[in-house]
DNA sequence: CCGTCGATCTCCT
DNA sequence: GGAGATCGACGGG
């Protein structure tokens, strides 16, 4: 299906973009060789307001820079030094909203995939996280700006899911974020096997 | 199944 | 110096 346009990432509303990204098809072409998977897995990130977003409180850096521009680019910073993590820039200039990808199911390009990740075999580990599936589909720091209507990295149109297939949780590895962290911003596709393993706090 | 630990870049104190 | 939007290896139950 066609490419997502530009109005679709320029929404206002980052978490509906991000419940809206599930099931679309998340796509790379680097050297000629065209890999991809289906969203199933994303978390929401509401810029200023929120205490787990890296552009928290106006944040400025030249890593986040990015987050403030215009929605359909992509934000790919470093992990704990290894880690290259994909996310959309949604909205318009300077409101630094994003929507991180949590997982993918593979569907174009396994071999690539297996070759880039020094796998032997598909499992779950393939692109099941974020740090695993930047890794699968050839994503890291260096895309950081790339436009998302471009034909490196983009995402491709699919039938909108169900609300019923969608759980909805609280994101992973933001205990820090204080009550920030129960936001309900986390979603993914119930019962895929490829959703990550990670879990998002629990109040107790 | 679960817990711990190391890897090692960016940003903050 | 320490923490972090993570992952894989390892050890124990």
């Amino acid at each position: 299906m066609a490419k997502l346009e530009l109005a679709f990432y320029e929404q206002d509303d980052v978490v509906k973009v991000s419940r809206a990204l599930l099931g679309k098809l998340l796509v790379t072409e680097i050297d000629g060789v065209r890999t991809s998977g289906r969203i199933v897995e994303t978390e929401a990130y509401a810029g200023v307001t929120d205490r787990a977003s890296h552009a928290y409180n106006n944040r400025r850096t030249n890593r986040t820079e990015i987050i403030y521009a215009p929605g359909g680019v992509a934000y790919v910073y470093l992990c704990y030094g290894i880690h290259h993590l994909f996310n959309v820039v949604t909205h318009g200039r300077d409101i630094p909203h994003a929507v991180l990808v949590r997982a993918l199911e593979p569907v174009e390009g396994l071999e690539q995939m297996l070759l880039r990740t020094g796998k032997t075999k598909v499992d779950y580990t393939l692109t099941a996280g974020p740090g695993s599936l930047t890794k699968a589909l050839g994503i890291t720091t260096g895309h950081t700006g790339e436009s998302l209507l471009g034909n490196t990295v983009w995402i491709e149109d699919a039938p909108a899911l169900p609300a019923r297939q969608i759980a909805v949780g609280t994101r992973v590895g933001v205990a820090y974020a204080m009550e920030d962290a129960y936001r309900p911003y986390r979603f993914w596709v119930k019962d895929n096997k490829w959703v990550s393993r990670g879990k998002g706090l629990v109040r107790k």
